[in-house]
DNA sequence: TTGTAAGCGTTATCAT
DNA sequence: ATGATAACGCTTACAA
């Protein structure tokens, strides 16, 4: 493969000229500007990323760092969307992605700040950390630019995107209470996350505002995972009979808890509504469809790419960014039942 | 950052010493070596990948080239799963994924050789990619050790993983002429895919060997596009309303096809029994549930990266891998109405 | 406008 | 068992 050197040698220069030229200074003839050009044509020269990285003190990388990507994880495809969005504005950046992922156990092996610098990486996205992680803190102490998704943290170069999930929480009840129901159920995530922290507060909040009483019983956590809020939906369905609707922080849980409605022979959303959240693929796939809140997780990624990039390069007024979401009605939910 | 000089300093040898001990060589006194690493860990030393990169001109980083990953072709997993493959296997193997994403445009703006260059991978991985792709020609041609997704070819360097797609589409075929279909409909992707004229080959191979007349109004395209194949389907079904049967060369085209079906009243199985392909997420989730052939994209990315690290080792006996397939009969295949 | 030379952090060659 | 030194391909003062 050439090299600049071999393109110094063939055009007659110095490979510093090579360079200025290549890299387009206007300190360089235009004369010989142009022969340097067609003789790098010739050699099919592409440069050397490696060469340039290592002086430069920069990859031109931003690393994605996921937490638990598994093999069965790609239940829903919003980690995929938001890497997509990450890798789409990256290459529009002149970035590289490339993807860290990571489990709890690893964080204990591998501190962070190792992690990062091994692959030299100018900065960090992350994603889908819990708040226990241990990184989370390593995060923020660190001096490696960091955006984080779904965690409202900042610092000198901790920035984050999120959506308002108290809101979004709110409206799903709210939209429940406004087609008669008052005996609503909530599966959460775990308080791990931030998010399900917020979810709550939005759901005790529209409770709240329409004099509805707040019951602990009448809530459950599902660890963002399907079969984990069936089982949990199950007990729940059966000691609180009196439920008639179901909010669920996200739509995996959500479908949990319409297997579980099914077992009991409860049918959605003639006896049971059912809310969940994210709009993830299969939501209007189902039968019947599933009234969730809607985020644009491709949104996500770009507007993280975009946020971290700007840190890079000190542009960064503001360090964090509140997308937007959507309350999105479906099938699974219809004015309660009166008996 | 501390450099191996810095811990060279610090422990009175000097760089040479350090490597090596730190790289684990056996020439170095036991006694130094220890005073070395622990130096090493008291600086918080971590090695820099790309000064290792330089002077060794090896990455450790696999490229994994997917065309056309687009925001709304999300909707199948299968390239997330994929990923997913190929990010833990090369993990547990010591390399990093960088995701490369092009579309057929892009490909005539950058060779693929410099796209490689550039990026400085060690080798590729290439999934999705069509057989008139400016990029698979230059594939074969270069001597960047790469592996292809469902395109067999082979190379000095190159090689590839697949299923049997023939196979697959036969027992797809052979399922339905079991239920005693004769009137077998097939909606195919496009024929810039390897994998559609293999499963054309077995869709007519089944018909032949059960004496049944291959009838060419009875096949269409969809382009692997879900919308596309419905109004292909919508076509097709008003013109031939004597099928009882598609088989389709993909998943997200039998939604389609379903689709269609509705519009045109025609119920899904009894009137018209559907047949998918590749068992994405989807697939078990609607209703009624799909038929389909069922394959392993976790597999085939970690497979891909077992294959394209071996060849960088210069291992690989065998440059092609054909994984197996899986029939899985669901809800929208029935036996055919008696009429 | 162009060239010389130092340096980025490693590994590898060859002495000692 | 250890150390000097060159080399990887590039950028960038500084000099001419």
């Amino acid at each position: 493969m050439a090299t600049i050197k071999d393109i110094a040698k063939a055009a007659g220069v110095s490979v510093t000229t090579v360079s200025r030229a290549l890299n387009g200074y206007d300190d360089v003839k235009e004369s010989t500007k142009k022969r340097i050009v067609e003789v790098a044509e010739q050699l099919n020269y592409s440069p050397n990323y490696v060469a340039r990285s290592l002086v430069m003190n920069q990859t031109k990388t931003i690393g994605l760092l996921v937490s638990g990507l598994s093999r069965n994880g790609t239940k829903d495809n919003i980690v995929m969307e938001v890497l997509t969005g990450v890798d789409h504005r990256c290459s529009e950046l002149g970035y590289d992605m490339v993807l860290f992922n990571t489990t709890t156990a690893q964080q204990k092996q591998k501190t962070y700040a190792q992690l990062c610098r091994e692959r030299q990486v100018d900065g960090v996205i992350v994603q889908g950390i819990k708040t226990d992680d241990p990184y989370l803190e390593e995060v923020i102490e660190s001096d490696i630019p960091c955006v984080l998704v779904d965690i409202p943290v900042e610092a000198p170069t901790v920035g984050y995107v999120t959506t308002n999930n108290s809101k979004g929480a709110y409206e799903a009840v709210e939209h429940l209470i406004g087609l008669g129901h008052r005996n609503i159920g909530f599966m959460n995530g775990h308080n791990r996350a931030y998010v399900s922290q917020e979810r709550l507060k939005g759901y005790e909040q529209a409770l709240r505002m329409h004099r509805i009483p707040v019951i602990p019983a009448y809530m459950t956590t599902g660890d963002f995972d399907e079969r984990i809020a069936e089982e949990s939906a199950y007990e729940l369905l059966q000691q609180s009979p009196e439920i008639t609707a179901m909010f669920c922080a996200s739509d995996l849980m959500a479908f949990g808890v319409m297997k579980a409605a099914k077992r009991l022979s409860i049918s959605v959303p003639e006896d049971l509504s059912v809310v969940g959240y994210d709009d993830s693929l299969l939501a209007s796939y189902v039968t019947p469809s599933l009234t969730t809140v809607a985020q644009d997780p491709y949104r996500i990624g770009s507007e993280a790419t975009e946020l971290i990039v700007r840190m890079l390069q000190d542009e960064a007024v503001d360090r964090s960014s509140i997308l937007s979401h959507m309350f999105t009605p479906r099938e699974s939910t219809t004015v309660v039942r009166t008996s």
